[in-house]
DNA sequence: CGCCTTGGTTAGAGGCTCTAACGGAAGTAT
DNA sequence: ATACTTCCGTTAGAGCCTCTAACCAAGGCG
């Protein structure tokens, strides 16, 4: 918070580069799949090109956005799995915070698990931040005691990912933590994204009672 | 295939739909996340505005551009549910039918089920579709034999499910089918979404081996 | 003080969606 | 066959967008 010994004009362009964040966030919020530098720049009071010297381009904002977006999902669930409990609670706690987050703003969710926005430039540091989040389940699936009984293909997989566990970015995991970890996710997306992209619109049931079920299943299979 | 009854003006404003909705594809296809009219009338050697006398904008292209996939993607998975084959066999082979045909055409899966365009025009058929999608598994999971054995929060759910059951379009099933269908079916686009989205990407290892894994588990949960 | 980096400006090219007004051609009725 | 109507194409243009080029004013620094 000290404003660490940045020179003033760092300050301010810092200080720039985040309204603009803000006007963005607060545009594909209110129903643009996409951010417009120009709408907003208009929005704030400033005249169209001056955006492009905080941003080079438009891709380069989306970026930026889909960075924080991540960051702040990977910190929420990290914050969810407090340490003192334990990991099964902790697994409930991470995936009822995703739902909550997503549900919260779902345009954040889906501009990182969505379609990829444009030719979709895979952004090098959004891997490392997935790894965070990651290591946040593998932890709490390394700690539960219930051994990785799965059926049959659970061993295949787990053979298969013994030399791959480079990914997870703290220390070496077993491969049945890092299975479970992974499909605890996917099972956790698949609900997620289906709801919030409006898939259980028209079924007339209830998503969040759909997703406890399958959160309870994921831990208890 | 008999042209039935249509007059000729209505054939051939039906022939320059469908070539209107290939060129729109083919562009989709090829990384544009979005198809735009202009440039489909470009490569069609008219010009630009002579499209709109055949969709009124550019959402009535998309939303016909889903409901073909969507029916496509149906179609698919009926035909792989072989309805000789025991229903556990059946199941497996829509799970790979259904990764084959969006792994095949990753633009179609994103456009059904990835972020909703522009503003989300819900469109009233896709629902239909939908039903008839999830009547497949549904079926298969009612004649399979294993018991609704989940865990407790399955028999909640299940409960909750009881008067809601008008989405199946077929005749009525047992709440445990339709929860098992729902299940299976949010486990698959889990896996297959974010394969697509390319989320697995830096992970290094085979997302068709999470993917056979994640089948059979939930085949036998 | 002079200089240079930086953040703003306007002009404009080129793209997009979509509307308006119009002309010709194809089908239809007399 | 002729007249009418409907339909499909055209161009013009408004209004949005991204992004480049050229220019100018002010702040920081020697």
């Amino acid at each position: 918070m000290a404003d660490n010994g940045r020179s003033p004009r760092e300050r301010y362009r810092e200080q720039v580069r985040d309204e603009i964040k803000a006007h963005a966030w607060t545009q594909v919020a209110t129903g643009a799949s996409a951010p417009s530098l120009n709408a907003i720049a208009k929005r704030m009071g400033i005249s169209g090109p001056a955006l492009y010297r905080y941003f080079r381009n438009r891709d380069e904002l989306i970026t930026d956005l889909v960075l924080d977006a991540y960051r702040d999902l990977a910190a929420t669930c990290r914050a969810a799995a407090a340490p003192g409990e334990p990991p099964r609670a902790r697994l409930t706690e991470v995936a009822v915070a995703l739902r909550r987050w997503a549900l919260a703003t779902p345009h954040r969710y889906l501009l990182i698990f969505g379609t990829p926005v444009p030719g979709y430039s895979a952004p090098p540091e959004a891997t490392t931040i997935a790894s965070s989040l990651m290591a946040v389940l593998v932890e709490a699936f390394a700690e539960s005691a219930t051994p990785a009984r799965g059926p049959g293909g659970a061993a295949i997989f787990d053979a298969h990912l013994g030399g791959h566990q480079k990914w997870t970015g703290s220390r070496p995991a077993t491969a049945g933590s890092l299975r479970r970890a992974l499909t605890f996710w996917t099972r956790l997306h698949g609900v997620v994204s289906l709801e919030i992209a409006g898939h259980f619109a028209g079924m007339g049931f209830d998503p969040g009672l759909l997703y406890a079920t399958e959160v309870e299943a994921a831990l208890t299979a």
